[in-house]
DNA sequence: GCCGTTTTCGGCCCGACTGTTTTCAGTCG
């Protein structure tokens, strides 16, 4: 499903208009009507216009003018006001762990301090200290999480550098001369966090597309280092590199963009062994070219087939397509289902019926909606608003013959382990997620121990998201993982890996580590909204870096054999 | 700023945790 490029803006814009609501002052309820309509504007299924905006909920008259002079000019008045008032750099503060705009404010406005950065500096100056509302641990925890965020630097997660990578990609196609446009590098390769996007391009003219470039307006510093190659800034993050190359040795560039450094080493290794070299031009015995046009040709030339790009990191691939003994590896099409999904009965913005006319549309054979459970208290769910809606999932069910729809729940793992309903209660869910949503800060051990006694609950069938990592926001937990995936193998309980791009949870390390012990894993959206179903392919992707099968996946497989992995086989 | 089975004003998702406070403000999910 393609994204509606004008809905992700509009709602970037908005988003970015209530945090500098808030960080100049701004009423709290307001700030929430705007992001109550940022997140709504996101998920909604149709493109943004000027006439159907007001049709979207959370949408007010004020709200609807400011859209339809965004769609019209890209901005509106009162966002470049608040612009022109508030420093990037004090937006960037609000990203900091347990820093919000109300300490923002007081920073930027008491002392001036208008970036990470110069907090950093600030509290190293002893600046702040004794301040009321600043003790000595506050002091730290700022530190720290300042820390955390410049090492992060301009990484950003999947979604984004997809996003960005499919923009750019869609303008250099339009280019006058314009031949084969690809995405390399890392995110070619599904990694979870992305520093460069990399495009590879062929043309009659190198300069057009690099002139292309310059004329992109969310990209700036657009530089031409040499004649066909160009690097650029996006403007929230990542660098953009274009490398423009003949189509003779497309294959042999295609190669040596996407990497990785230690996976093009050990094929440079195997080419040295026979006396060849490898460049980004192509595999040569001395002058003479052996192959260079497709990236098979050139694998071939060195005794093996193709090797996936998520495989490409030198951890035993180059080794396995020597003997032939590369994985099938899961794709998109394989996946029969999403196990975890969310409506508008907790804090997805879709209704049950459109979630579930989505799924069909995807061609699910099964879909499991599992909204919150009570005991994350705001989303105020209970028992009998769960057992409405699966007297309406029922419904849906009798007019839908080719998809089963199972009713689920994401449960609470609560600090010891234990879960929002008794057992009774659980065995009339077909299925039962739980996830970490809270005390994230409990030691390696303690955290352990929960999530072991998750596992070992009967009634829980998928660990959901199980490091709770949110990228650029939040570490993941700490546990004994090793000790975690044995408990998982051993009770039959499957790990998520939740697609949602800026958990992408489990990461692929430790998939391939959970796979080591046995463990069988859910690719599940998370979806909060129809257009979020499409993250699957995010979670695909870790699964690929992770060397997962059809096999490892329960929700590759049919109906029957997932049903009894649930032990409902009845169901 | 949005919204209406409280219907054009007066509410707005609720409670726990943290570090600081000596009774609470800010942040988070």
């Amino acid at each position: 499903m393609a994204m509606s490029r004008a809905n992700d803006a509009v709602a970037a814009a908005l988003q970015e208009y209530a945090e500098l609501f808030a960080l100049d002052g701004g009423d709290a309820f307001r700030v929430r009507s705007y992001q109550r309509a940022a997140k709504a504007i996101a998920g909604h299924p149709e493109e943004v216009t000027p006439e159907n905006v007001r049709a979207v909920p959370g949408v007010g008259e004020a709200i609807a003018r400011k859209v339809e002079e965004f769609l019209r000019r890209g901005g509106f008045r009162q966002l470049d006001e608040l612009r022109a008032r508030v420093p990037e750099g004090v937006r960037r503060l609000v990203r900091v762990p347990s820093l919000g705009p109300k300490t923002a404010l007081v920073l930027f406005h008491e002392y001036g301090i208008d970036s990470p950065e110069a907090l950093a500096e600030a509290i190293r100056a002893g600046r702040l200290t004794g301040r009321k509302g600043f003790g000595p641990k506050t002091l730290a925890n700022l530190l720290a999480g300042v820390e955390h965020l410049l090492e992060a630097g301009s990484q950003v997660h999947l979604g984004v550098a997809t996003g960005l990578a499919d923009r750019v990609a869609a303008a250099l196609r339009e280019a006058p001369g314009a031949g084969r446009v690809a995405v390399a590098g890392a995110l070619r390769r599904g990694a979870e966090t992305i520093a460069e996007v990399e495009l590879l391009a062929t043309a009659a003219d190198p300069a057009a597309l690099v002139a292309v470039l310059r004329g992109l307006p969310y990209l700036a510093e657009v530089a031409e280092e040499e004649p066909g190659t160009a690097s650029a800034r996006a403007a929230d993050g990542p660098r953009v590199r274009l490398r423009v190359v003949p189509e003779e040795s497309w294959g042999a560039a295609l190669l040596a963009a996407t990497g990785s450094a230690a996976h093009l080493a050990r094929l440079r290794a195997l080419a040295a062994e026979r006396g060849w070299t490898l460049t980004g031009q192509g595999l040569y015995d001395g002058g003479r070219p052996l192959a260079a046009a497709t990236e098979e040709e050139v694998y071939a030339a060195l005794g093996m087939p193709w090797v996936p790009p998520e495989l490409r990191e030198d951890a035993g691939e180059v080794e396995a397509a020597l003997r032939g003994g590369l994985p099938r590896l899961v794709t998109l099409e394989d996946l029969r289902g999403d196990l975890h999904t969310h409506t508008d009965l907790t804090d997805g913005v879709a209704s049950l019926e459109e979630m579930v006319a989505a799924a069909a549309r995807r061609g699910h054979a099964y879909y499991a909606v599992t909204d919150h459970a009570p005991d994350l208290v705001m989303q105020r769910m209970t028992l009998e608003k769960a057992l409405a809606q699966r007297e309406r999932l029922r419904r849906l069910q009798a007019a839908r013959p080719g998809m089963r729809l199972l009713h689920g729940t994401e449960l609470n793992i609560g600090p010891d382990g234990s879960v929002d309903w008794p057992a009774e209660i659980l065995a009339g869910f077909d299925v039962c997620v739980a996830s970490v949503h809270s005390h994230f800060t409990q030691s390696p051990a303690e955290m352990t121990r929960r999530l072991i006694a998750a596992c070992e609950n009967p009634e829980v069938h998928v660990i959901g998201h199980p490091t709770t990592r949110k990228i650029g926001k939040r570490p993941p937990v700490e546990a004994d993982w090793d000790a975690v995936f044995r408990a998982a193998a051993r009770t039959g309980t499957a790990m998520e890996i939740d697609s949602y791009p800026d958990r992408a949870d489990l990461p692929s390390d430790l998939v391939r580590l959970a796979r080591r012990h046995g463990v069988k894993f859910a690719i599940d959206s998370d979806a909060h909204a129809v257009p979020h179903l499409a993250f699957q392919r995010f979670g695909v992707g870790i699964a690929r870096r992770a060397g997962l099968t059809p096999d490892d996946v329960i929700n590759c497989w049919p109906p029957e054999r997932l049903l009894a992995f649930l032990r409902r086989p009845g169901a």
